[in-house]
DNA sequence: CTGGGGTCCT
DNA sequence: AGGACCC
């Protein structure tokens, strides 16, 4: 096993020390240029997806990746110009996360220890970045800017995005004349004018280079924000290029320099995609040089890693990465955490909770959304392993909880998700005995766009409308709002930011007159009631998963790709129609059980109140929790049950918390459960010891190989769709592949751990060059 | 003396 | 629920 492995391992040092570039230095270079395309004869068997060759890597896309300079501090620096010349650098707890480049210069690094970047640079000056709210929003803005020029737009962090260009660039060069290269070329190559607009290759990335300019220079004059693209032919290429010239500059890959960008390299680690832990199996293998893995037999790779995984891995080390550039959308997720030295008291606990979710909610109100499913996730102290001892536990949010999402009633709504969390905390925490946390973090996910929700209801009891009637009603209003040019606005929006404009614009204009969900329900009704109908159809074919498939083969590519752009002259692109259509659906679906459930609630005694055990929290769970926190909770679902009927109630608890001003506000149910509790603790004396049921039922899953794209599936297409839609043909695909996969092509030895590689397949899905 | 987010897969 | 990966 390691006859192989020992050979190239000096080759890299020709490293002169790098200059002010602290944030990714990889040496200088070596002179093997030479592409060679090792292909396993596995990967021979290749699919020819969309494009024309077939040995070689496909070159012809044209994908940009814009990496924003020292991203937090040069927000921080547009928020305060004087920061401008100084030595800066963002402070969270007790490390530098970034720093600016004048820092920089005087030896402060990204993630150095506060007092290490003091003794080095004494007036180093510090602003905290704990809160990213400004990061976050300055982040949206810059994405939305980038889609004015392609609408596939994929963010990476808050300061990278990729966008693919491909489609612009054929359009400019059949139209345009001359293709300057704008910025550097890689390699550093004295190319003749004439030459380069020989090769086709080189006539798009120039023409790439000019779209990066330009996007560049929009960023700069919009946003203030200098930023580094890189442009390439493969996402891999155009962030790894992207690095050659630092800060505020941009770099062109010619593809006959693939073999040289990847040789500057010092590790494997440095290929995007092999993380530490990969990285630390393939030094087991004696392998760490990126020719050590160029090198390395693919059988190998394949009894460690697995057949999928070995496959990008080498595709990866030779810079091939077929992975298609995959819409963002709005985020899937959002949480909000904080780390500090010691938690050891419920109590404790539920202050920052409570900090959590009051900034939470704010984010939750400009996104427009509401989640149904929330997050709880602890780090406790411990000697061995302090990262990655995270505990999580999940529990759906009943719909009431936003059902009836008022502005005034965010304290009655903070209290019931604190309660749940509470729940949630103590499922990981025995709050009996001592215990001693580190982190905290609360996150909402399964977030959805909440329908006529209230309307629809109101409907259902009031009006018992039909459902036509409804959408007769949608269309009426939706005359109003065109009338009003909201929706033509809206109709000039790119792609995603369309589908989620109350989710992103809402980050750049947070005072947005509160409407912004009001805007999302326009788009979402301004398909007409022929529309909607066939987006009901269209929906359930992706339920069955088949002949929707039709849509996204290859040779449709063109069609389908030109159509969702010239439709977007109408209400709505082809993929927002699905996905807002299929929202519509469940929102159906919701507003009944959230009728039922609503009535059933409506008609619980008073009386019995107390001891029911409050909605929204599974009885079970509930049941579990020692008799104190089942006390807690109960108290503070009287106390919200009570605010409900009664509003001066939260008024005079309105100042209470005002007078806490300094710390973290505590919820003013907190001080009325104390009295219910003291008054319950006299009839209940059950001590309840609490079991934790950490059972880990070993479920058996049936092994199943990746899965990639079938043939005739274009991935510039695929990578379009929303993401609900993607997840569900990548599964009926899975399915069908995993019985027909059985043949067995491969001359490795039966006897193989077929398990345990975590797959970086995910984060290069589209393979098969 | 180690952030505060995110993504997807198993 | 956890683990890999990204910044």
């Amino acid at each position: 096993m390691s006859s192989w492995k020992r050979k190239y391992e000096e080759i890299d040092e020709d490293d002169d020390k790098e200059e002010e570039d602290a944030e990714e230095d990889w040496g200088a270079s070596m002179d093997d240029d030479s592409q060679k395309h090792n292909q396993s004869d596995k990967m021979s068997r290749r699919l020819s997806t969309s494009q024309h060759t077939s040995g070689e890597e496909d070159t012809s896309r044209v994908i940009v990746h814009i990496d924003v300079d020292c991203f937090y501090a040069q927000v921080e620096m547009i928020r305060d110009p004087t920061l401008r010349d100084k030595p800066l650098g963002i402070q969270q707890k007790n490390i530098v996360v970034t720093c600016n480049y004048v820092a920089r210069k005087r030896g402060v690094t990204k993630l150095m220890f506060i007092k290490q970047a003091k003794e080095l640079c004494q007036e180093l000056v510090l602003v905290k970045g704990e809160d990213l709210t400004h990061y976050r929003e300055m982040s949206y803005k810059i994405t939305e800017a980038l889609q004015k020029f392609s609408p596939l737009v994929e963010r990476l962090g808050f300061d990278e995005n990729f966008v693919d260009v491909t489609e612009t660039v054929h359009g400019r060069v059949k139209s345009a004349s001359s293709p300057q290269l704008n910025g550097h070329i890689f390699p550093e190559k004295k190319i003749e004018a004439g030459d380069l607009l020989k090769d086709e290759r080189h006539v798009r990335l120039a023409c790439g280079s000019q779209i990066a300019a330009e996007m560049r220079q929009t960023l700069h004059s919009e946003l203030g924000i200098t930023c580094c693209a890189g442009i390439a032919h493969n996402k891999l290429l155009a962030k790894l290029v992207a690095g050659q010239h630092k800060p505020n500059q941009q770099t062109t890959l010619l593809p006959e320099g693939v073999g040289q960008l990847m040789g500057t390299l010092k590790t494997v680690r440095n290929i995007p995609g092999i993380g530490s832990s990969t990285f630390k199996r393939l030094q087991t293998l004696g392998i760490s040089a990126v020719q050590d893995l160029q090198d390395a037999p693919a059988n190998v790779l394949q009894a460690e890693f697995g057949a999928q995984t070995a496959q990008v891995m080498q595709q990866l080390c030779h810079g091939v990465d077929p992975s298609p550039v995959i819409l963002t959308g709005p985020p899937q997720t959002i949480s909000d955490e904080d780390s500090f030295k010691k938690c050891a008291s419920l109590q404790n606990a539920k202050e920052r909770m409570t900090g959590l979710l009051q900034s939470l909610m704010k984010r939750l109100k400009g996104d427009g959304r509401i989640p149904h499913v929330l997050r709880v996730t602890v780090r406790k102290l411990s000697a061995t392993n302090k990262w990655t001892n995270r505990e999580s536990r999940q529990c759906a949010i009943h719909s009431h909880v936003f059902g009836t999402w008022d502005d005034n009633k965010e304290k009655e709504t903070i209290s019931q998700l604190l309660n749940l969390c509470v729940v949630l905390f103590c499922k990981m925490v025995d709050v009996n005995q001592p215990f001693h946390l580190t982190l905290i973090n609360i996150c909402f996910a399964k977030l959805e766009a909440r329908s006529k929700q209230l309307a629809s209801i109101k409907n259902f009891f009031q009006n018992e409308p039909t459902s036509t009637q409804t959408l007769e009603k949608s269309t009426h209003m939706l005359q109003h709002l065109e009338d009003a040019h909201i929706l033509k606005k809206a109709s000039q929006q790119p792609h995603w930011a369309k589908s989620s404009r109350s989710s992103i614009e809402s980050f750049f204009r947070p005072q947005q007159r509160s409407s912004s969900y009001l805007e999302f329900e326009n788009k979402t009704r301004s398909g007409t009631l022929e529309e909607t109908r066939t987006c009901r159809q269209i929906t359930a074919t992706v339920g069955s998963s088949t002949s929707v498939q039709s849509l996204f083969t290859t040779k449709d590519r063109d069609v389908e790709y030109h159509t969702s752009e010239s439709r977007s002259t109408e209400s709505c692109s082809s993929s927002t129609d699905i996905r807002t259509c299929k929202q519509g659906l469940s929102f159906q679906l919701l507003a009944q059980t959230h009728a039922v459930s609503s009535a059933s609630d409506t008609e619980a005694s008073p009386l019995s109140r107390v001891q029911t055990v409050p909605s929204g929290i599974d009885p079970d769970v509930f049941s579990e929790l020692p008799p104190e926190i089942q006390r807690e909770i109960c108290a503070n679902y009287q106390k919200t049950e009570d605010t409900d009927r009664n509003l001066s109630t939260s008024q005079s608890v309105d100042q209470e918390s005002q007078n806490n001003a300094e710390t973290p506000n505590v919820s003013d149910s907190m001080s009325q459960t104390v009295y219910i509790g003291e008054v319950e603790e006299m009839t209940s004396e059950v001590e309840n010891t609490h079991t934790s049921s950490c059972t880990k039922p070993a479920s058996v899953t049936v092994p199943v190989e990746g899965t990639v794209l079938p043939p005739d599936i274009d991935p510039a297409v695929f990578a379009q769709l929303p993401r609900e839609m993607r997840v569900e043909l990548l599964n009926s695909w899975r399915r069908n592949s995993s019985s027909a996969d059985s043949t067995q092509t491969d001359r490795k030895p039966q006897s193989r751990k077929t398990g345990k590689s975590p797959s970086i397949a995910k984060y290069f899905k589209k393979m098969n060059s």
